[in-house]
DNA sequence: ACCTATGTTGATAC
DNA sequence: GGTATCAACATAGG
């Protein structure tokens, strides 16, 4: 589920209710998910810390420290944070306690979720939610890949995952397939407010699995304008529906 | 039972 | 350099 919209109601609960607590403990054996830390490394450089501060970029949330260094954390493809609640082993992957007996817990069953010490952020594109109609042409415009592609890669823009670009791109009435350079300059600003316009969506409704297209994205789905039953296929090597009537080439 | 599917990213190969 | 492919993980479903 994790993409944007999800990223950021993390970052809020965190900035909401997570912020200048004292660290006591970190759970973080998992080795796969705070890979390249030994055990023990988080929880040493962050006992006796507070988070200051709750940042997010695209999928990517980080949090600053009061002296010590800065936490990162991505919810992969089926994370998530939970604050303040009962411990679920063994699917809490990471974890922070805190002194007042609180929890910030990283659940994710996949172990595709990251936790690591001061990130480089240097690969990560301007944040999708408000990426400017300048940006936006000069770094998805100027790709032969297919559009699609382009809008999942999250150097060029970061924040949309596979199912909240089909929608965008149903929403446009733009085939996934056309390369991003093959778009107007016209064309462009109008899919940059697509997005904008989905992400609105997509947090008011509670996140990214919600949509005006994505209810119907499954095999024998319709086409929620013209009732034509939507094409399956791989598009930038991910599973992508659309409508072959509306969205043109 | 087996095979395929799944929101993520990154390493590797062309 | 940009793009495509596969692997990493664990679980669900046909």
């Amino acid at each position: 589920m994790p993409e944007l919209p999800e990223a950021e109601r993390a970052r809020a609960l965190v900035e909401l209710r997570g912020l200048n607590r004292r660290i006591a403990a970190v759970e973080d054996s998992d080795t796969y998910v705070c890979r390249p830390h030994a055990p023990g490394e988080i929880h040493e450089a962050l006992r006796g810390h507070h988070l200051i501060s709750a940042m997010r970029r695209g999928k990517s949330m980080w949090f600053e420290t009061d002296g010590g260094p800065t936490l990162y954390l991505h919810l992969g493809m089926a994370g998530r944070l939970l604050l303040d609640e009962e411990p679920h082993e063994p699917w809490d992957r990471f974890a922070l306690q805190f002194e007042d007996g609180g929890r910030l817990a990283l659940r994710d069953k996949r172990r595709l979720g990251r936790a690591v010490l001061d990130p480089v952020l240097d690969r990560v594109g301007p944040d999708a939610a408000d990426i400017t109609p300048k940006a936006f042409r000069e770094r998805i415009g100027r790709s032969r890949a297919p559009i699609k592609a382009r809008l999942m890669d999250q150097s060029a823009i970061a924040g949309l995952g596979n199912l909240l670009v089909d929608e965008i791109l149903w929403r446009a009435s733009l085939a996934p397939t056309r390369p991003a350079n093959e778009l107007s300059d016209d064309e462009l600003d109008g899919l940059r407010r697509h997005v904008r316009a989905a992400l609105r969506d997509a947090m008011r409704g509670g996140g990214a699995h919600i949509g005006k297209f994505t209810p119907h994205r499954k095999k024998g789905g319709h086409c929620p304008r013209c009732k034509a039953e939507l094409a399956r296929g791989t598009v930038g090597g991910r599973t992508t529906f659309w409508c072959p009537v509306d969205q043109t080439e």
